[in-house]
DNA sequence: TTGAAAGCGCTAACAC
DNA sequence: GTGTTAGCGCTTTCAA
């Protein structure tokens, strides 16, 4: 016998306490599961036969019997090593982690790599989970969109795809909110507004670029200064350069991610410019990069953890048949550093 | 019905698959399990069977019957926010979540909140896992060790306990890589190097400070430049604030992390002391902070990815009924930069 | 309000 | 090598 076996083989059944509470198991059962009908004495009777044997529900047995499962799959994209460099997404498990740490739920992380992409497919289609939550949703992956039809999946961010609108998601108004940035550097006085992007098979790398131009349109100023960074400090660094070799004047730069923005500043380090002197800097993100870079950055706060915490509470609820309505929009805000 | 039931519902079951292939439940159970004991002509009926019906084991089913969950829970210590801020934890999940990804079992990720402490351990004894991770070990938090009794544990980090030679852990080698790093300050001439500790309540920040005392003494330095840190960037900037109130020279500095590095870092910039000119630092982790840092720290690395696969390894290896040695020990190596 | 009985889908002896 | 037979521990009609 080896170890692991250990524990099950001694763990107390319903049975046992259905004996010592002198009741049948239908009614532990009907305790454990707080149903109404039950005596108010047998519920004690039952409750005190539980804790004196430590007894702890088969998990296995009852999803079994029940067709539940209790466990919902956080699934994470394919680039891991990305993911898990990006502060925004720990912050979002973190979220998701503590909401559901209070319910009945368990979370299971799935990778999603490209090789088993089918593997993870069927173990959600499998019935190990009740629901699903999927991070960073490229538009070319739109086997969850489908597995929606088939049990209850949000998304942590608008899922990229036709029928977007069938889908649950909880998201930050990417679009205001790079409206805004954009719209603090015009106020301060800048009329060379550049972007770094995000990418453009992502719902926020698009949203946010469609901010930065509203704004600039709206203010009658140009908006072609725009590059593309896969949301990483060495993307915002080469977006940067190449955005510096156009040679044209640039004195203002909204940035779709403090990551981003942190690489920016080095390639405008080399090149001998200021911040803010030469060149504003507004991004999206309050995490480390934005509060320890030099200088420190006016950003946008996109509440992640918030995010990730609502994400599980939708998918909860789903799962419990409530009503939820498709989009959860989480408020962001302005806060102003130094790099304007 | 809700959503929920659905997929469960419509789910090919063993059975069908039986039907489809002309042979028993048995023989079915035998090939999805890889038992050696069937003809090679049974195996490729039924793994078409299997193929056809899209048939995927339930696995709610199985572990009641075999009495293995085929999940393996990953304890993320109470302080939620320090622990998801540390980019050293994200890398090991993320090596953990990726070893298993290749496996059977499933990642449960388990939020042991103070408050909810009773609850975790409910959950471990309670059979829903065939093994446990444990992460960040506290000395005062010892119910982890006992539950090693139970099934297979394994602790990423020596776990604080009298009898840690009882349980099984991955490390990387502390004492030997701090004595390293400060070596390295040694052999670059500085002569008052200071520390700035992980907590004395947990094994890194005991056996980091030990490495860093170890080196100086053996070089017959003075090993009294002593501040406690908590890993963090703050804490880190704090400490270093302390050692430079102590108004004694310093002209190197090892800190426990990365992160606390970049603090120091802070406060040194506020003092008007330059790296390397005035002061030299070496550090532990080669994260986001030690590369982004201004300027880039010379640190030891430990691959905290492979920290995360090797203790997932080695439960599941302990699950198996194999013989692991109860200590894995991962190599570090010193990675030069700027900042001596 | 409670109990009896019938599975949930799979594994694991045990026979053949 | 393969099938038969019991359950694993729980939920859930259905009666009482």
């Amino acid at each position: 016998m080896s170890i692991g076996e250990a524990s099950a083989a001694n763990a107390p059944t319903l049975e046992r306490v259905a004996e010592l509470a002198g009741v049948s198991r239908s009614t532990v059962s009907r305790v454990v599961n707080g149903s109404p009908n039950v005596t108010p004495e047998v519920v004690t009777a039952v409750t005190a036969a539980i804790d004196r044997l430590g007894y702890v529900p088969n998990r296995a047995a009852r999803s079994l019997a029940s067709r539940r499962t209790h466990a919902i799959a956080l699934v994470i994209p394919e680039n891991t090593a990305k993911f898990f460099a990006d502060p925004y997404f720990a912050s979002v498990i973190q979220g998701a982690a503590m909401y559901l740490a209070d319910t009945e739920y368990t979370l299971s992380l799935l990778i999603a790599s490209e090789t088993e992409s089918e593997k993870t497919r069927r173990y959600l289609q499998g019935g190990n989970v009740d629901g699903a939550l999927i991070l960073s949703h490229h538009s070319d992956d739109s086997s969850y969109v489908q597995l929606s039809q088939r049990m209850p999946v949000v998304f942590g961010g608008r899922p990229m795809s036709e029928d977007s609108s069938q889908s649950y998601f909880v998201d930050v108004d990417n679009v205001a909110a790079a409206r805004e940035a954009t719209q603090y550097l015009i106020d301060h006085g800048k009329k060379n507004i550049a972007t770094i992007s995000g990418p453009h098979d992502m719902a926020s790398g698009i949203d946010r670029t469609q901010g930065w131009r509203e704004a600039l349109e709206a203010a009658g100023l140009d908006a072609s200064l725009h590059e593309e960074g896969d949301f990483s400090p060495s993307g915002g660094e080469q977006a940067m350069r190449r955005l510096l070799d156009r040679g044209q004047p640039i004195d203002g730069l909204f940035a779709a991610s403090a990551q981003m923005a942190s690489g920016a500043l080095v390639a405008l380090r080399e090149h001998g410019l200021r911040v803010p002197e030469d060149i504003g800097i507004v991004s999206i993100d309050n995490d480390y990069y934005a509060q320890n870079s030099l200088p420190p950055l006016t950003t946008i706060d996109q509440p992640s953890v918030r995010q990730g915490s609502a994400i599980a509470e939708v998918v909860v609820r789903l799962i419990n048949g409530e009503d939820v309505p498709r989009r959860t929009i989480i408020p962001t805000h302005l806060i102003e550093r130094q790099s304007v």
